[in-house]
DNA sequence: GCCCTATTGGTAATAATTCCTATTACTGAT
DNA sequence: ATCAGTAATAGGAATTATTACCAATAGGGC
């Protein structure tokens, strides 16, 4: 947890007991959970939290670097998981899984330089059938 | 807009007005129109159409691959340029914009079958610093 | 033109996220 | 340790993109 109230003290913010659990929650649950999702786990060891405060906490977190805020479909999901992995989503059963592996062949981002765009980072989504729907079909 | 009547149809759908003046506004548009913003342009056209059937709309025609939808942020955004391309959101001025190249190393799918995916499409996402945003800070 | 059914318009409902305000709790200095 | 100042929290209400619903309308195959 140092990183996180190091991280937090050099962003000129607190660190709180909520952001604390809030981040040791993530890191708990293996599949990509909502804010909500988080908000129900946090709230057993804090009955008191409040969705907003959650919220905040995420924002926070994702800003630091400590998670990653995945947006797809309806709602938000955040990750732990900083290694480099990628997500597929499934066009048959629309699940969001992790395809944890970097690619073959890193993309080149100074290819971008020459238009004046400055790469920081990517995020690569990949749509297709996940092992299970991919099996089912053949 | 033959493409159109034909998808439509291929797909037990049916042509209508509507359908045929939203995409014409979706193709109207250069930067990734709102629902709301193509609304108001289809307004303009056909006073009574309601929101709804403009996201219903929205909705058959990217079905049908005529248009994509950009997830991003707090709302859908729709893009009528099919040709391969990439979206640059600038971490500066937290624009959406078109980098209008393929990727100099097309990335390789069959890489990820090894794991059990079957990879139909992808979607890259590039964040960094946007031409304009670039030259202020340099 | 007739009939069947998808679509529309209008409105209400849903749900994720943000905003607001009084209260609480850190933090740094004395 | 106490104090003052400031930022964070809880709780609830507000906002807003998107969907759902339903009676009325209009494609389109015959």
């Amino acid at each position: 947890m140092k990183e996180l109230s190091e991280g937090l003290r050099q962003e000129g913010y607190r660190f709180t007991r909520q952001r604390r659990i809030i981040l040791e929650e993530v890191r708990k649950q293996q599949y990509h959970p909502s804010a909500k999702e988080i908000y129900d786990a946090v709230k057993i060891r804090l009955p008191n939290i409040s969705l907003g405060t959650v919220y905040r906490g995420l924002g926070v977190l994702t800003e630091l670097g400590l998670i990653r805020k995945v947006e797809h479909g309806e709602y938000a999901r955040f990750d732990a998981n900083l290694a480099e992995h990628h997500h597929l989503i499934c066009t048959d059963c629309d699940q969001l899984l992790d395809v944890d592996a970097p690619l073959s062949e890193p993309l080149n981002t100074q290819q971008f330089k020459a238009r004046g765009f400055e790469v920081q980072r990517y995020k690569i989504e990949l749509y297709g059938l996940c092992p299970t729907c991919a099996t089912e079909r053949s």
